[in-house]
DNA sequence: GTGAAAGCGCTAACAC
DNA sequence: GTGTTAGCGCTTTCAC
């Protein structure tokens, strides 16, 4: 026998479907919904998965209400201490964990930034910035979800509307070496999502940056190499749209110039980071002619080729051939000889991105910065005559 | 001029605070608290916020229900195909990207799985499981959180919570060298969160796990060096209380005995990754009075190490002293004299790891399952005599 | 100091 | 086939 609620007739009432489980009814006086109130415990019955606790049920538990939990963990200062203990207490003993999606929908920010990087196994350079992006966010007691785009300009996409749609409160993005296109990356400035660019940018979007003194590293490579004597000098560069590429390449030239050496086009050739031509790279600069004396390598990685492909040729390093690095991979210092590198401050580019990325997410900061970053040049035998 | 919008009386209306920074009224007749439904346009003159597009807006611009659109972008097949094709177009025109975080709550399940490993950079290791996670995870559709433990038992319990309150619907666990209480990771089936265990396993825990055999792997190694002639074969072990370790040392002690060696505790040191003993363990060995002619490493970053050690000390390698490592690592095929390794299936490991939690995840598997994958032995120039 | 209620954006059960 | 409604777990405003 089922009475209304609000009038309390019997004859007025019919069944109406069901709502979580439960008989629904319908009072034709009152033109009313209504289900018959259960206690939480009268479900776990019918339902066997233990939910988790919420702040209903330490407020059922407490015989307060819900709000007051919610403040009392909020740590509101409204609420009696004596309440705010005994809540807390209750959260322990019951092994609350808030729900942050919840909190997401109503805080409208989740406490969480997203990291969009190329690659994680191609060297330990992400591997290293990650590191220090992780440092800062847990010191910030921030999350994160990490992306990784593969060089692969589709992906890149989708980690952005994967982003978005988790509603991330920032990004953190190194960009592949076939975005062209930006639109995909300014669609975070619709949704007013705060991005800053670490080591690799598009030079198209104004927002922060931060990234080594590229210019600066292809200038003290080719400096060195002709302090040493080389008078044919070689580069291996990066892929050609990448900002960091085209830097390292103007520093090549203007150092060569600088010296009066001639520019020679053939000595010049650029990696393919999605099809990996480093093989070829290296064979034709190692099959020319006129055969270089000096080469600056974009990445200690394919230096390390050069250097295994030079041994198996016979050509001696450094007598015949000296090799400049950069990324100061640990095999760098390994391998025989050991290889000169330029070494950019990765872990320091992890930090201070973040660092930046969370001030402007928290707004402490609305202009857009651009950090360079130093490079130093560690000389080792690869390059010593 | 306010009328309850229930009786439509005027005299009986006062105000009653705000909501939304809407005027909220109340009716002393029906009883009942109210605000003046406003079009949401003039709303945007008052907060100049660009908010996200919602299937209401949707709603609102085809001049639909809102459930109608939420049926259409979920393909439900009882909408019209007209109707569902508007609602693709008007989604599109307007950006509108979804709220994970609402879909979430809803539906008690994230799309999103958890990842705790030690570290990103102490070797190519868990970059390499990393990807191999990656992989299954764009090809299932689903999301991840990346926490990184540092190898401390304090981050790991704090990353275990954080999963749980970020509701994820699945963890891949590797736990840290100083892991021996595992509460922290029981909490999850509280949670009813399934976790499979990468590579590293507590004993004491009934879950799936994916590890590489490590015994067959202390097998292959000792195996070889007795076939080289070696007759002193140490072993840097990894930390003590890790499962790998212990499974590595049996390898090596129960071939010793097969091949009636005596066992010389003095030839065997332990790694420990917090503090990074390294060092100390090499210096033990090549300091013993009694030299070791063979020593079988757990990892080749300390097997590196230790040829470099061992080659400053004028120690030669392989004629009077044999390495092998494990792991693979890229540098071991390039330093002098290359370093013979044992080859786990890394990549492998962490794409069968992701599909059996998934599957787990997905109910399509309820029972334990216990993946024990192949070693493969490389023989190089440091172990051949 | 505490409680009631609205609402974040969405899904799903049900009514029509 | 479309609309109405409740509810996911939480924060926040306002009433008392």
């Amino acid at each position: 026998m089922i009475r209304c609620i609000k009038c309390n007739d019997v004859s007025s009432i019919s069944k109406a479907g069901k709502v979580d489980k439960k008989q629904r009814y319908f009072c034709k006086n009152c033109n009313i919904h209504f289900t018959i109130p259960e206690k939480r415990e009268d479900l776990k019955n019918e339902s066997e998965k233990k939910q988790n606790v919420t702040i209903k049920d330490i407020a059922e538990a407490l015989q307060i209400s819900f709000s007051t939990v919610s403040k009392a963990l909020l740590d509101n200062p409204v609420i009696n201490p004596e309440t705010k203990k005994k809540v807390l207490n209750m959260a322990k003993k019951m092994n609350y964990q808030p729900n942050l999606n919840a909190k997401s929908l109503v805080k409208h920010s989740s406490n969480t930034i997203g990291i969009i990087i190329p690659s994680i196994i191609s060297s330990s350079f992400y591997p290293e910035v990650l590191q220090g992006v992780q440092e800062i966010l847990s010191e910030k007691k921030y999350n994160s979800i990490i992306c990784l785009s593969h060089e692969s300009y589709e992906n890149e996409i989708a980690n952005c509307n994967q982003l978005i749609n988790n509603r991330v409160d920032g990004v953190l993005i190194s960009i592949t070496s076939k975005t062209v296109e930006t639109a995909h990356i300014n669609q975070f400035k619709e949704h007013n999502i705060p991005f800053v660019f670490i080591n690799r940018a598009p030079e198209t979007i104004e927002a922060s940056r931060v990234t080594v003194n590229n210019y600066d590293a292809g200038c003290k490579a080719v400096e060195h190499l002709i302090e040493q004597g080389c008078t044919r000098i070689a580069h291996i560069a990066g892929p050609p749209n990448l900002i960091f590429s085209k830097e390292r390449l103007k520093g090549y030239y203007d150092t060569l110039i600088k010296h009066k050496h001639t520019i020679d086009q053939s000595l010049i050739v650029y990696n393919d980071l999605y099809t990996d031509n480093s093989k070829e790279c290296i064979e034709h600069l190692l099959n020319l002619k006129n055969k270089p004396d000096g080469i600056f390598v974009y990445s200690d990685f394919i230096g390390i080729e050069l250097i295994i492909a030079a041994k198996e040729r016979g050509i001696e390093i450094p007598s015949q051939l000296c090799v400049v690095g950069m990324g100061n991979n640990p095999v760098s210092a390994i391998i025989e000889p050991q290889l000169t590198t330029i070494l950019g401050p990765t872990l320091e580019m992890g930090k201070i991105a973040t660092e930046l990325l969370i001030d402007e997410i928290e707004g402490k900061n609305q202009k857009i910065t651009n950090r360079l970053l130093d490079v130093e040049l560690i000389v080792r035998k690869s390059s010593l005559k």
